[in-house]
DNA sequence: TCTTGAACCTATAGTTGCTAGAGACATTAG
DNA sequence: CTAATGTCTCTAGCAACTATAGGTTCAAGA
């Protein structure tokens, strides 16, 4: 049996993230040692490996739910499961396309500017001036600031 | 002069937004009219397309913030905003790398998988399996969710 | 056995960049 | 003049954690 620390080790996920999970229902409530302190068995950390690579994978945490809920059921067909996986692929793809609109620009702009005062600062001067450009014009897919 | 509503929309950016923006200090608190309600003119529509077009880009609004203060001392050398735009290009490219990384991964896992039922599937089996990924194992870099 | 220090507990608030709602006031078109 | 739309403030919510405060439990050394 390991405890949360030991758990958080194993897996590579900090323990307050551990307790997170438990709270949103993603990791069930483990038993608790005579002083109330967690303990962890194998399924559990192999579940948080799976959470945990998902994670990495940019899975949602809904959509992590939902794959632990199919993985519970062996028999069933894995066409959910694949879809999930496939959404995940296509978003993936989309936010790349995305970024290397971005990337075009902001080479774009730093290349084109002579480092000398602000007045006439190429970088400056894009940002100010939409007019231009071809990227995406929707708030709503905006990048998630780095 | 425009309204909240007008400047939203000659923007591109919605209204809940512009108050926000002025909450946090990025847009200076605009004239009222006898009845309390915000007038902008166009100095205030150039910053705001200038916040707009950054946040296309991905600046986080802390860049923007910096840029902005930049850009009104138009006789100073432009090395620091460079430099900030410097900065976003490395981390789009650093975000492009790692998203490739998790597209071959997701390209491969669903490639692989026969489509039967979940004990047998790919998807299931590689997210629970950890052990052979090249990809980033610092979750500190773990992408936002789609 | 006692003590110290690390690891653990709960609960709450903060992060980023907005978005949505409630309930009240202002403006404008017909 | 009235009805519809727009605006006001304030609060709370989203994802997915992270951090802090104030307390308890555990393991190892003296
Ligand atoms: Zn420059
Ligand atoms: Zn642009
Ligand atoms: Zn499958
Ligand atoms: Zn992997």
């Amino acid at each position: 049996m390991l405890t949360i620390g030991k758990l958080g080790e194993a897996a590579g996920v900090k323990v307050p993230t551990i307790r997170y999970y438990e709270q949103i229902g993603l990791l069930p409530p483990p038993d608790r040692s005579a002083g109330n302190q967690r303990l962890y068995g194998q399924r559990a950390r192999d579940r948080l490996a799976f959470i945990r690579h998902a994670r990495e994978l940019g899975f949602p945490l809904e959509a992590i739910r939902d794959l632990l809920s199919l993985s519970d059921r062996p028999d069933q067909s894995c066409a959910a499961a694949d879809s999930i996986a496939r959404a995940q692929l296509a978003a993936t793809r989309a936010r790349i396309a995305r970024l290397r609109a971005l990337e075009a620009e902001l080479e774009r702009m730093i290349g084109q500017c002579a480092h000398g005062t602000i007045s006439d600062c190429r970088v400056i001067e894009v940002l100010g001036d939409h007019a231009q450009c071809r990227h995406d014009h929707d708030p709503a897919v905006a990048e998630p600031a780095a």
